[in-house]
DNA sequence: GCGACTTTGTGCCTGTGTTCACAAAGACCT
DNA sequence: AGGTCTTTGTGAACACAGGCACAAAGTCGC
């Protein structure tokens, strides 16, 4: 009864890196036909515990009845409205090599609120050829067409990234995914994410290389 | 002069996930002929506070001089070997869709200590034929070929992966970097990285949609 | 209509990570 | 050789995230 959507502000940083994981647990649920689930179950799915999981959805009010649980369709609703997913956001991706080439052809962005419309690329060998059904542009043809806000991905080499970042920048653009492995300096108000697949192996070599079974105390049968 | 080693142990998680980034700028400042380098600058090209930094490498022992900096080639040498990288591991990727083939033809990986050397799909279609310079093969020829800890780099559709991972660690994976939007579950001593591109971007959208220029009290000359 | 049962929402506590600020340490100049 | 100056390494304060445990709330059966 109180006034849920007063605290509806500020919701933790850490919980909205986990809404997604909500969500797409509830669209796989909702995908076999489950219409109600417990925090206990949803959890499980989405591979957090219980209490954090209810933590983190009374940030976003109460939407949970007790005793029951979750309203799948309710949940899933709540939660792309408050990650935005209401419209569909429109994708750039700039650099056509390898790792761009294939995000472009990559089919799991469309059904979960993304389509990438512009392939964007300043070799004029790859300029005007065809992936995946959209023609590969530069950065001038880009800002042409791009009237709304959208978001860059980055997929140029490393050397190529900042500039690239750049332009994106002045055409409006305010949020970047990093796949670039350097650091690239925005102005504030630009939101940049990074994903380095190099350092990610690198932080499994790490535990690898430390025997993990040492320094896990919670192995159960072990010993 | 104290047995720095003694606190070599149990690098605080968080900063395990940084070393890279340092590694990376340190091989960078190298090529570019820096000898040395202070926290600050360091820091800067790693995109991290340098108070943050210089706790973080105190982790690993005094390499530092103070009143000068550190000397990059000696700093790179003891991250690399605290990252367990002085020998290169050997990564097989599984699922050669358009990711894995992505992932396959990256050249990335060579260069920061890991090599692809296997490539596993389960399609006879694909099995067989060659890219980037490898030949796809199937997990039977997988158990066959890999006699040392090999990690895994997991780029199937999410139905398929958690029967992928099943038989990865099977064949003695201990390390998997998960690309499949889905959640796996694996035994106790078996380390899971998870890297969702979409999550990534819905954790833009977030941001993008509550205009960060009001979350974000820091903004300098704006307003 | 009432009692028992289930499950949420949340207050508290603990541990982890981050930032600040400064003393200790060493280089460099004179 | 001594003083100054730069930069590290770290103690202390602070902020944040995660886990536990339980009261509140609502359902379901009788």
């Amino acid at each position: 009864m109180s006034t849920a959507s007063a605290d509806r502000r500020d919701i933790p940083e850490a919980t909205v890196a986990r809404l997604p994981l909500y969500l797409r647990a509830l669209v796989a649920l909702d995908s076999r036909g489950v219409e109600v689930v417990s925090s206990e179950e949803l959890a499980e799915a989405a591979g957090v515990r219980s209490a954090g999981l209810r933590k983190d959805l009374s940030h976003l009010g109460s939407y949970g009845v007790r005793g029951v649980g979750y309203d799948v369709d309710r949940l899933s609703e709540e939660i792309s409205r408050e990650l935005g997913l209401h419209h569909d956001w429109s994708v750039a991706i700039i650099g056509m090599g390898n790792l761009g080439h294939a995000l472009a052809a990559y089919g799991g962005f469309a059904t979960r609120g993304f389509s990438v419309r512009w392939l964007v690329d300043e070799d004029p060998a790859v300029i005007g050829t065809q992936i995946a059904g959209l023609q590969v542009i530069d950065f001038a043809e880009l800002e042409k067409q791009a009237p709304e806000s959208i978001i860059a991905v980055l997929a140029t080499p490393p050397h190529a990234a900042q500039q690239a970042a750049d332009q994106a920048i002045a055409l409006g653009v305010r949020s970047i995914l990093n796949f670039a492995p350097c650091v690239i300096t925005v102005p504030a108000g630009v939101e940049v994410r990074k994903v380095d697949l190099a350092t990610e192996l690198q932080i499994l070599a790490f535990h690898e290389q430390r025997g993990r079974d040492i320094t896990l105390g919670t192995i159960e049968g072990a010993r």
